[in-house]
Parts: structure tokens; sequence; C-alpha cells
DNA sequence: ATATAATTTTAGCCGCGGCTAAATTATTGT
DNA sequence: ACAATAATTTAGCCGCGGCTAAAATTATAT
């Protein structure tokens, strides 16, 4: 089962191929995007199913059941089929990262002014999108925003 | 040629369907990167040959030319095999808002103080997910920041 | 205990956007 | 004019991440 091999990808083309099991490349966004939302059902509820995953991701519960099969064999989860789902190290270590990145980047754009759907959206474009310097300097900012009210403030009254 | 049928997507995937040709939805990162380095190359050597294109875009020739055929298929260029391409009206209006969406986030990336090669990279990725109202607040905030530097000069000398 | 219902999984499809290898078409130098 | 070279295109492959429909499994209610 899972042959993978054949990867005939360019490197330059796909950042990087370094360490073995989890994380030999990087999360994709989707791989991002289901770690991130089944990080969040395990914490509230204390477990992961298909049928909520799908949902909370507005995709098909079959694609939850392929993609479940993928994290496993990237490292990111422990998977046993009808018996369940639960992440590995290596999958909340992404999970958490996704977050920060996600709290930090909606925080900024409020700070801005946009409006909330939008800035939803726009969030979860942007937050796979920003390496570890930018991620650090961006929290730096938002950071000094937050205890320097008077510049967003200044900012507003614009002409 | 070119079937096209059979167009099953989940509407609220694929965020909008609306007009007839060129931009019935979006134009994907990947159109948008191509439509950027087109007309880059168009605008500096008066054309954009498949070579450079895929020179530019680091990936193959073949690529490149199945995507030419994809963004005429899709309105963004005019193209007949082995007699070049050019950009329609949408194909030039997708690479300017991506050109302008560029320009602002390195600048407020630079800003920041992020490594020239992290910004890069990372201004590749995020430029894609701005939507127009968030563009608009970045656009105003960056230009409020190039006029107040002493905030930058603020943030930069912090503990 | 078993029938029914709910959930999960499989099988098989699709388009995207890469790739290689091989054909084709244009260009260039003699 | 034509052979050699360069550029382009085609054919066919791959993995990703969606989808539907059908099968299999698990849970529930009588």
């Amino acid at each position: 089962m899972t042959p993978h091999t054949n990867d005939t990808r360019n490197p330059t083309q796909v950042h990087a191929i370094l360490q073995g099991p989890a994380s030999s490349v990087h999360a994709t966004e989707s791989v991002e995007d289901y770690l991130e939302r089944i990080h969040e059902l395990i914490e509230s509820k204390g477990y992961a199913r298909p049928i909520e995953i799908a949902a909370a991701l507005n995709i098909k519960q079959s694609s939850v059941t392929k993609m479940m099969q993928r994290l496993h064999d990237r490292g990111y989860a422990n998977y046993e089929k009808h018996r369940g789902l639960t992440l590995t190290a290596a999958g909340v270590k992404v999970a958490l990262s996704i977050r920060k990145r996600h709290q930090y980047v909606s925080e900024f754009l409020r700070m801005l002014g946009i409006d909330e759907k939008c800035l939803q959206l726009d969030t979860e474009g942007i937050e796979h999108h920003l390496s570890p310097p930018t991620m650090k300097r961006l929290a730096a900012f938002v950071d000094y925003l937050r205890e320097h009210p008077e510049v967003m403030e200044d900012f507003r009254n614009q002409p």
C-alpha cells in the first residue's frame, strides 16, 4: 500500500527536501487547514470525527477520509480506519504554528479596520505564507501597535 | 478541442461563479504568477516567449505551453501556437492588480525589516490572498507609514 | 438480537499544474 | 538551399485535493 516512489519533483520548485518522516518538505496549505481544524476539534470535544472535520472545512466526508490517510502517511496523525484520529507531535506543532499565525494576521487586519468577513477569508489565505522570520517581525509589530494605540488611532483619523 | 463541460465544483468551495469569459471565478495563484511575469516580459522586451517565461518562473517550457493554452481559453491571453502571446484587457488587469499588491506587500515587509530573501518569497505567497478591501487598507497604511517614518523608527528601537 | 439509521470508507472520476521524452516547427549559418 | 540548431509543442505521466455513488462498518432503537 502507498507506493510512494517516483518523486521527480524539481527541488528548487519544492523549496527543500531535508528530514525524513513528517515535514520532509512543508505541510501544504490544505494539510495545514486540516491540522488547524482537527486540533481545534480535539481540544473542544476530545475527538475529531470525519463528519465534523468535513463540516468545519466545508468539504465532503470522503475527501476527509482520503486526507486522514495522507496525514497518517506523512506523520502528522495516527489513524486507523473506523478507529479515530489523533495528532502526532509533528501534527500538533503544525497546528499550533498555524493557529499563532492566524491569530496575529487576523489581529493585524482587524487593526487595519477590515470588515470581519473579508478579514476571515484573507487571513485564511495569508496565514499559510508567513515564514518564521516574517511571522516573528509581524508579531512584534502587532504587539507594538497594541501597546501604542495612538498610532492606529492617528492612522484612522486620516484625510 | 477543449471539452470543458462537467463542472461539478462546489460553489461555496469556489467562491463565486458570476460572469462569462475571463474571470468566471478568480485567477488561480498560478495564473496570477504567469500573468505577472508575462506582463513584465512584454513591457521590458516587447514580447513574451515560452523559454523566457519558463526561466522567469523556474519551470519547464512544456508546462508553459500548456498554461498558455489555458490563459487563452480563460480569456486572459491571445495565443496561437508558434505565433506568440499577447495579453487581453482582462489579462493586463490581473497583471497590474497583482503587481500593485506585490509592491505594497513587499514594501510593508521591508519596513518590518524582513531579510530580502524571505521578503521576496513571502511576498509571492501573500500577494495572491489580498482582497480588494484589504489591499486598499494595507496600501493606505503603508502610505501612512511612509509619511510617518518615526513610527517604524520607534518600533525598531524597541527593547 | 436484529433491523434501521448513521457514519465511514472505497472506488473511480475530474481539473490543476508540474514533469520527461519525443515530435514538430522555426531559425541560422554555410 | 539545406543541414544543423534552437525553440516550441505534443503525448503521456504523476500527485494533489476536490467530487459522487456505492459499499462497508458501527451505533441505535425496538
